[in-house]
DNA sequence: CACCAGGCAAGTA
DNA sequence: TACTTGCATGGT
């Protein structure tokens, strides 16, 4: 916890909320893929002003219409599409109905989720913990960087590596798991490009120490 | 001008 | 399994 409370220290909580619907999160979880959530909220605008942001008026709206709505999403051809597939699995395997999917069970949705072409792990985590308020812990770029460049740990971790780290040491608490990883994200932000270590970061003088600091 | 942003799938060896 | 590449706009 010291590595979360230095970030809510220096930062103060972040209430983070992806979206004010569902179906808004989940949409905003594709489109964020290796995007800045600031071209995120233009494409969300952009369909909640032509009144698409539902199941229905992403399944009804062709691909290349829709690619034209996100476009300032960037990767609008293949974001258009899976947020089509999204859709297209929500109508088959749930009546298109959001609520029923986010009704099932933790592991089971979690697989759903990654059988969708355009959903991987970061995508799946994003909509269970955000959409589907499940306490999963969201890994991204920064959480590895920051961790990487902390000496936390070694370059070739992988997803799973680095979400069963934190897992293993924190307890399963939803609501913990969204701030820590709306703070990860706010301090990953601040992180100097370029440089391996930001001087106003707040976990400054933390290399080589051990992940305790999760416990 | 270069580089990066809350990834993922498909292809290659 | 472990790389590599395409996808693409917008900000610094």
């Amino acid at each position: 916890m010291e590595m979360y409370n230095r970030m809510l220290n220096h930062f103060g909580p972040q209430h983070w909320w992806p979206g004010e619907s569902e179906i808004e999160m989940m949409a905003g979880a594709v489109l964020t893929q290796n995007t800045s959530w600031k071209n995120v909220e233009k494409a969300i605008g952009n369909l909640k002003g032509k009144g698409i942001l539902n199941v229905e008026g992403i399944r009804n709206m062709p691909a290349d219409m829709l690619a034209e709505e996100i476009r300032p999403a960037g990767y609008f051809n293949i974001k258009a599409g899976r947020l089509k597939n999204l859709i297209n699995f929500i109508v088959e395997r749930y009546s298109g109905d959001v609520d029923l999917l986010l009704e099932e069970k933790t592991e089971a949705l979690r697989e759903g989720l990654l059988s969708v072409k355009g959903v991987g792990a970061e995508t799946a985590d994003s909509i269970l913990l955000y959409a589907a308020r499940r306490p999963v812990f969201v890994i991204d770029a920064y959480t590895y960087r920051i961790l990487n460049r902390h000496g936390l740990v070694e370059d070739q971790i992988d997803y799973y590596g680095l979400q069963s780290l934190f897992k293993d040491n924190l307890p399963e608490d939803e609501a913990l798991f969204n701030e820590f990883h709306a703070l990860i994200v706010r301090t990953g932000k601040d992180l100097c490009r370029g440089k391996p270590l930001c001087d106003s970061c707040p976990l400054k003088g933390w290399e080589k120490i051990n992940t305790a600091v999760l416990n």
